[in-house]
DNA sequence: TCAAAATATGAGGAGAACTCATGTTAACTC
DNA sequence: GAGTTAACATGAGTTCTCCTCATATTTTGA
């Protein structure tokens, strides 16, 4: 984002253009999603779009953002609310979670936590392990704060290579839930259960 | 495809716009890919461009089936020369190639097979199973033909729901290289043996 | 040889992205 | 509560991309 507002109307008017943003990506795509639209829509003049965002990207990228931080706020109650004996509770429960979002928050089906990268890979850094640590990936974020709750809930021991691990799910759940809208509106019901199992598959080396 | 080049020339034109796009996706991403720069590197007028594609999605589609087509005949060579004894070793060696292209073959880091989405899903037909069956996602065609390609070679029996684990394995793995060159501009070695370890264990259920 | 089909071409219309100069409102200090 | 500063508002206009279309040329095949 260019500027944070800092006045409650102008934090009105950065909502309303993310509501706006979320409901057009359900309609038209990204693609054809437009910043004069959006400003319309949330009847705010094009010129204090630009105030807020750089650009289109900026734009979606916030609402990843506020997607990102839905889920996990979720994703806590839920755990702490009735805590899963077993970390395949724990699985099961946070991709409902997730397709529950899928159905029910606007915009979540075309654009989740997930970046539309533009560039491959931005610059490429020397460092190899840099680009996971810094988390320029809202879905490493997810994984670690998964990885975190998990460990603290069910008292399982931080083991050599989780954290790859998380985020090799998480990526992988991500997907193969993005097939599953792209097959039915709704989620189709058995690749979701195919979802489950692959992730649980996989984890249990991990976490066994 | 708008029309489908029939003498040489076109056709070589066709090829060299797609060369292009494929370089200019490495150099400045889907986003700011633009036809007219297309067009100006292949050495064709706009005109021209737009003879053949109907539009800048067109030319990344069509760019993505040749990916498709030049995967699948490496699959089939490679697997022909030197058929694997093991089915973890066809996982391996169709993962590996995949990696090879995406460290050699231009443009294929950025789009592979895939589309690149523009509308949620596209018209929402009521037959749930349909959209897979009819193929409109390449990932799907690569799916297909690599379980027959592997229950021909190995003699595994076609269980059911084999044709959709292979469809889920495929975007998983998919996936997860995404991430892997992401991290890294030559593929994270670590991500990408993650994604063999994924793929094997989810398809053990199906293939044991 | 000649008609039909395929191909070539680039100026220009349509419209989206984004800027910027100027005016207004809120917040904060003394 | 006057004054200063920072935040915010605005929309016509510039730039750039997408894409069309009328017209001209080349290739094909009977």
């Amino acid at each position: 984002m260019r500027r944070r507002p800092a006045q409650r109307r102008s934090q009105e008017r950065v909502e309303r253009m993310l509501d706006e943003c979320a409901r057009l990506l359900d309609e038209v795509g990204y693609a054809a999603l437009t910043t004069k639209e959006v400003a319309r829509r949330a009847e705010v003049p094009i010129g204090t779009f630009y105030q807020f965002f750089t650009d289109k990207q900026s734009l979606v990228r916030a609402l990843a953002l506020r997607n990102l931080e839905a889920y996990l706020d979720r994703i806590s109650s839920r755990l702490a609310a009735a805590p899963p004996s077993d970390w395949t509770d724990a699985v099961d429960l946070v991709i409902d979670e997730f397709v529950l979002m899928k159905r029910t928050t606007p915009g979540f089906g075309v654009v989740d936590f997930g970046e539309v990268y533009a560039a491959p890979g931005g610059p490429a850094l020397p460092g190899t392990q840099r680009m996971l640590d810094e988390a320029l990936e809202n879905n490493v974020i997810v994984a670690d704060r998964l990885r975190s709750l998990v460990v603290e809930l069910l008292g399982v021991a931080p083991g050599e290579g989780m954290s790859r691990a998380f985020v090799v799910a998480v990526e992988a759940a991500d997907a193969v839930l993005k097939l599953a809208f792209r097959a039915h509106p709704e989620g189709d019901p058995d690749l979701i259960a195919e979802c489950k199992r692959l992730v649980r598959r996989y984890l249990s080396d991990h976490l066994a």
